[in-house]
DNA sequence: ATTGCAGTACGAATTGTTTCGTAGACTGTT
DNA sequence: AACAGTCTACGAAACAATTCGTACTGCAAT
């Protein structure tokens, strides 16, 4: 009795820790429909369950059930990706994690897996798809020439 | 019963499409793990599963065991991924895809879906952590000032 | 010829993600 | 007070990807 009771304890805390630590890993990585729910906060700032499940149903051809879309923020809000409002009986949702960190995130994990960790190839291969304008081209290459100073001064 | 047939008929039909085009998608979007398998076939050329397991092995920390890679690659025969010559016990396998439309086909997606399309966007966050060497800064700018032209002749 | 090793084939368990049905709670309207 | 509509909670199915155990085959050395 006593033996069987301290299995399920110990039981219990490993699973515990297992959940951080697969949470840990999805703040950097969140999954991909859970990338789409934090563009739009991101874009928009803090919403309802509604209105995010009509955005994305806007933009994709498959119709997202709505109670989907609640549970995937809600495992969101356990995971700590978003944070809630639930003071009134609709829930407000907003990101909890910074664009900014999650997307370099995600592009260093890309370009490591995809580009052997080479960024250089990575951006290469993304102008040679010529999906940049002019003004973009020109912004880039200003923070290139900008980068060049900066490491001529280190020497 | 006619009308039972028709139904089983068409749901054949739209299992084959759907797994036709499945395999259509995952020709583009490789999963990550058989994305490190062809990292490694492009790299060194055919190889059996037996050294693949092993290169996989060295450098990941968790040790992946060999039926593992065996059965990924097999699926990966079926897939169209790879090819395999088996006229000797050891089967030798070979990428049967193109690294370069691979990798494009894996970059359009990521940009689509992590910066809303803007390849200029992942350029400037991509060299914004300095992880690309003076040559290969110079050799962007190139490459920029090349576009540039082009698309002024355009005009 | 037997034994042991290295290989393939394949079913099935495991794990992670997405999807949805259903139940119950609250709110405003009649 | 009852109804309809909108919301959350939650279990569980469906689906995808990975992992491995086990059975079987061929080959080479004894």
């Amino acid at each position: 009795m006593f033996h069987l009771k301290r299995v399920s304890y110990l039981k219990n805390l490993r699973e515990e820790t297992t959940d951080f630590l697969r949470n840990k890993r999805n703040m950097n990585k969140p999954t991909e429909g859970e990338l789409e729910i934090l563009q739009v906060l991101w874009a928009n700032g803090p919403a309802t369950v509604r209105s995010i499940n009509e955005l994305l149903n806007l933009s994709t051809q498959k119709e997202i059930g709505y109670t989907t879309t609640l549970k995937l923020m809600q495992l969101m809000v356990e995971k700590g990706l978003l944070q809630r409002d639930t003071s009134s009986r609709t829930h407000i949702y907003a990101a909890a994690v910074e664009e900014q960190s999650i997307k370099r995130g995600l592009l260093k994990q890309f370009v490591s897996k995809t580009f052997r960790g080479s960024a250089a190839q990575l951006v290469m291969e993304a102008l040679g798809q010529h999906q940049a304008s002019g003004d973009e081209l020109a912004e880039i290459k200003a923070l290139i020439n900008r980068m060049e100073n900066d490491k001529n001064k280190d020497i």
